[in-house]
DNA sequence: TAACAATGTAGGCAACGCTCACAATGTGTT
DNA sequence: AACACATTGTGAGCGTTGCCTACATTGTTA
């Protein structure tokens, strides 16, 4: 008779599978780590070996979400053309897309990020999302195809626009099919709004 | 020796306030019926005669601070001009001021709208502020200021700005002097996205 | 192989949301 | 004025949770 061996393996990961699995479900509230440690057969206080307390699982959660959305975005900009257009395009749609399909993931993933006790490590990976979207407008810049103007409020149209489209996509009251026309209508909308 | 009478008076509208202080203060999640219970003087069990669930609390308080935005923004929307410029500069900066004013109550009035289980006053809260929103765009559009065009897709994105800018100015990566730079910034940059 | 760190268990504490039976208070009817 | 009834508060308790501490087991390394 196989019995079940005393240390889990690689509890850690197993718990951050399962984390994402119930946030994804039923959302962060609902969130037990009781709970996880008895779908990943363990006991109840053996999380805490990982993660501290509750509250440092969903940061590595959020952390998680944003590595994924970084490398999503670079994904999809490598494979773009090079105009600011194009690569505005790519980079907002592939944003919504991914928050449409992770919707608890993204919420978490903002929904923490201003809490003085955040981890460095969060607020940095906010911070390279910033980069990527200053990178994109300052090359827009070269290409002429941005007005000139100093880079701080400049970002923050764009990631106003991103930040609320995800919004909308996720819990406005807006469906689906009115988001994907509201997309194409705000592409264009923020191209007129950077043109020089 | 007076002694406290057995009912409070006005427990529901104490609760509320309790809640929305220790929602200013310390967010939603920690809130507890209990300790608002201990706050008002009364018995742990009392707040089920007014909210049967916590989460019944949460959406009162949601519903609340509809209503004050929307007083506030009609408020602001009165004492301005005709012009289209005018009114979305008036209507994006009270509609900023009021988030950054009640960061909290904000976050939790458009945290769980999309939940399937929200009041259907609450969902039509939300309606309300976007007939705002879309009024305003028509009004523009008569003006000869806001380009023609179906009402749903061109109403999406001055929702997203109006709502990215509140994370921004909450919890984005942005101090509340670039929030306020970037602000200016957008409003032109709404204003040059929706010009004919 | 012996010390040590890492990882799991067992048990328990205080707090929470929620429920139920019951008590006190207000209200409307006769 | 007295009664019935709905409203609102109480008291006790159930099950769950996060977290803590002491201890057991396993893996690593000197």
């Amino acid at each position: 008779m196989k019995t079940r061996p005393y240390h889990h393996g690689d509890l850690r990961a197993a718990l951050l599978v399962l984390a994402e699995d119930t946030l994804r479900e039923r959302g962060p509230a609902e969130l037990s780590l009781r709970e996880l440690a008895r779908e990943a057969g363990v006991s109840p206080a053996a999380p805490s070996r990982h993660f501290k307390t509750k509250q440092a699982l969903l940061d590595a959660l959020a952390i998680e979400g944003f590595d994924r959305l970084i490398t999503v975005l670079a994904g999809a900009l490598e494979q773009t053309g090079a105009t600011f257009a194009e690569r505005l395009s790519v980079l907002t749609r592939t944003y919504v897309a991914f928050a449409t399909g992770n919707p608890a993931l993204l919420e978490l993933m903002f929904s923490r990020k201003h809490e003085p006790s955040a981890p460095a490590e969060l607020i940095a990976s906010t911070h390279r999302l910033m980069i990527m979207a200053t990178g994109l407008l300052e090359d827009g810049q070269r290409r002429g195809e941005v007005r000139a103007g100093p880079m701080i409020p400049l970002a923050v149209p764009l990631a106003a626009v991103l930040q609320g489209m995800t919004d909308l996509a996720l819990s406005g009251g807006f469906t689906p099919d009115q988001v994907e026309l509201g997309l194409t209508e705000t592409i264009t909308f923020i191209l007129r709004g950077y043109a020089p």
